[in-house]
DNA sequence: AAAAAATATCCGAAATTTCGGACAAAAATC
DNA sequence: GATTTTTGTCCGAAATTTCGGATATTTTTT
């Protein structure tokens, strides 16, 4: 679970209330005081979300939430507003924040809208995990000849059933319902050893 | 992407409100007065969010709320709280409410966060599809000897070229690196027909 | 409608793969 | 430490697969 929280706050002593607020609920803030300082952090493979003030004295929580968009548009940014002001907030949503605090904001609200914040990203990051498990297995399957493919299939279903059999040849042969004389041709012909599946705990070549 | 929302709350005025609003903003509003009403939408496959008042005269949004919890540890409840009535909010997060929102509730904090939700359903469902995606072609790949296995791939292969090549056996066999009379040999094997493979937008057996 | 190209099937020789048996070496069991 | 089991390798005959050539049929082009 990511539980980082990149804190974008000039206000020192906000930024380090903040900070103890959400460390008291095990996050892990990341203290900054400008976007500048921050920028290098906002990645797309960012593992934890932002919380930004909008008033700074060089940049706003806009000019950090179109930075973040441009980098990566589903990385949740939490933008602090000043008391009441409901219109700057309104606009804040619209252009992609994830949620807006007011100042002076609950701690239970802070950590409770990081909270979705973060499992939003974790949602996010471990769907792209899944896409891309499936886009490459999709592409290394369709490469090369024939031959060639079946050739990797037949690698990894041995490689799989000596797996299974703790490095057992002749186990493996049945299972796979060949002869043991066969698997062994197959195996020469893949270069295949089976010492390499014997122990699962240790084993030295 | 889903957008159902299913309202539990007995005020009729309230609920027509609260629709309103939210069909203002294209979600869908599934309108209902309580828990008994609402209980047999609520299942693991529900593709949308649950928003239900707390104060009712049967039962309580927290029975709501745990009863979601059995059926779906990750269909997001919003709970309708009274004004002001902070513990009872924090209470509602702790057992697992997604989020509380206090009555009278400002329209733009109640689809926002409903959205909020609604993307964290959509996030989770995706997940479990690609998550099932993956144990059911691993389950699948693992069954069988070593020639069916072998073989089932062999057909998905010889298929997936003979579609990219629009069911022509000379250009598939090309791409396959094997001589098409080989092609021929196996396709026969694996009673596989080109014709099917033919005119992408139109063809009968 | 004729000509050209591609599809689909059959044949048979060459190449490859399968698989049982034999056997030495290594490992496990007694 | 002797015995039994298992492993890994080699051999050769039988079975299977590959693949080029021949050819009829269908489709496309001209």
């Amino acid at each position: 679970m990511t539980q980082k929280v990149l804190i974008i706050e000039d206000d020192a002593a906000l930024r380090a209330s903040i900070a103890q607020t959400l460390e008291l609920e095990d996050l892990e803030p990341i203290q900054t005081c400008s976007f500048t300082q921050a920028r290098r952090s906002i990645r797309s493979n960012f593992k934890g979300v932002v919380l930004s003030d909008i008033k700074m004295p060089d940049h706003t929580g806009f000019d950090v939430l179109r930075f973040a968009q441009t980098r990566d548009p589903d990385l949740p940014v939490v933008l602090l507003t000043g008391f009441s002001d409901v219109p700057t907030a309104m606009r804040a949503i619209k252009e992609g924040a994830y949620d807006y605090l007011e100042k002076p904001c609950d701690p239970d609200r802070l950590t409770d809208t990081l909270r979705r914040a973060l499992v939003h990203r974790d949602l996010v990051l471990q769907n792209r995990a899944y896409q891309q498990e499936l886009d490459t297995r999709q592409a290394e399957a369709q490469s090369g000849t024939l031959a060639e493919q079946l050739e990797r299939h037949e690698k990894q279903i041995i490689e799989n059933a000596l797996f299974e059999a703790n490095g057992k040849v002749s186990q493996a042969a049945e299972s796979l319902g060949i002869p043991r004389n066969t698997l062994y041709d197959r195996m020469t012909r893949l270069c295949l050893v089976a010492k390499s599946y014997r122990g699962a705990d240790q084993q030295e070549d």
